[in-house]
DNA sequence: AACTTAGGCCAACGCGTGTTGACAGTCCAG
DNA sequence: CTGGACTGTCAACACGCGTTGGCCTAAGTT
């Protein structure tokens, strides 16, 4: 410890190197994956010697672990109207996605590392399913029904953010949200077909 | 060249190794990805030398490129009905996905590397967009309707195949066709919203 | 001023990888 | 029966990886 009190929330001199870590660890998993992103590739872009990661990150899955600590914060958004669930889960996925790399590392790294598919499988149980229940006309189908709106989510996430189809890319947000809402609108509250 | 007569379409003895080191290929890259399938594994599994996929594939990359050779077959569909195009393709990728692992295997790798996220851009650019323009009713549109039909579909691939999702697992044939098939139909044959 | 401690760099280790070339067994044409 | 091509094995190479421990410097405490 630095102080002679013990002050655990004590600013360290090493909180910005950690942050600049972190920052150039989730920029390369994002654009590489796990295995392509090397741990002397992330030092190199954070101008600091592997060891260092190692010190404050204990190995290369720990700072997996710490770049993508992701919460869609589902739970707490309500909607104007029932009409409008659908278009507002889309917008709101859309900015997440937009204004935090975790997601697409996350995806990046998911389709091949147990562990990554694990925890996207954590927020679809503890989040998207208890929303489908919430909203849902049939309590007993939302599993069912939170699968297909992740389908859909994470689908556009992957032929526009880590496939970058051109025709995806192109598409622009209020064309993606009409077209999805009613979709997702669709999944969650209309009767099973 | 084994006879006196050039014959190139004379059956090797070798054809068999050939076939046995396509097929363990294939397996390894759906299950585990590029990186992770690593050509020692691979050969173990044909129960060959490792440097035998070397004098039959030249290197890594061309193993990866004979053992993922993939046609949805998409320009030779027919369709029944109007009404029936979108549940009939929701049904004609659920096969071709459970009877051959290539798809999979492109998925798991494409989302770590470019080349792979190509080749399943060229599906969609050939295959996905002209039957696009042949049944919707705006030709200028036809990409941004393809592309919402890609991620549609390869969003249930993702949940349903790589990540394993339970609850898409769960999800029974035409369950999916039900929910999926009207949502592929909106957009390609919907108006504008 | 002397001492302690945290932050950072350097060189090295062991390992698994893709890849190569030399060597041995096997088939088949002449 | 014999020569040459084909199929397969073995051992090794060079490289980049994650990871480790020792050393130096600068900051902060007493």
């Amino acid at each position: 410890m630095t102080g002679t009190t013990e002050n655990p929330q004590a600013a360290r001199r090493s909180d910005a190197t950690r942050a600049t870590i972190l920052a150039a660890a989730r920029e390369r998993f994002a654009a590489d994956g796990y295995e392509k992103a090397t741990i002397r590739a992330i030092a190199r872009d954070a101008r600091i010697d592997p060891s260092m990661v190692m010190r404050y990150y204990g190995n290369k899955a720990g700072l997996f672990a710490a770049a993508v600590a992701i919460d869609p914060g589902l739970p707490g958004m309500t909607f104007d109207s029932p009409e409008e669930i659908g278009r507002t889960l889309v917008r709101h996925f859309l900015t997440l996605w937009e204004e935090n790399e975790e997601f697409t590392a996350l995806m990046r790294v998911g389709a091949t590392d147990t562990a990554a598919a694990e925890r996207m499988q954590v927020v679809l149980r503890e989040q998207l399913i208890p929303l489908a229940r919430r909203v849902g006309p049939d309590p007993e189908q939302a599993a069912a029904r939170a699968a297909l709106c992740a389908s859909t989510v994470l689908g556009l996430a992957l032929t526009r953010y880590v496939l970058r189809f051109p025709a995806s890319v192109a598409l622009g947000h209020e064309e993606i949200v009409d077209w999805l809402g009613p979709t997702l609108q669709r999944y969650l509250t209309a009767p099973t077909p």
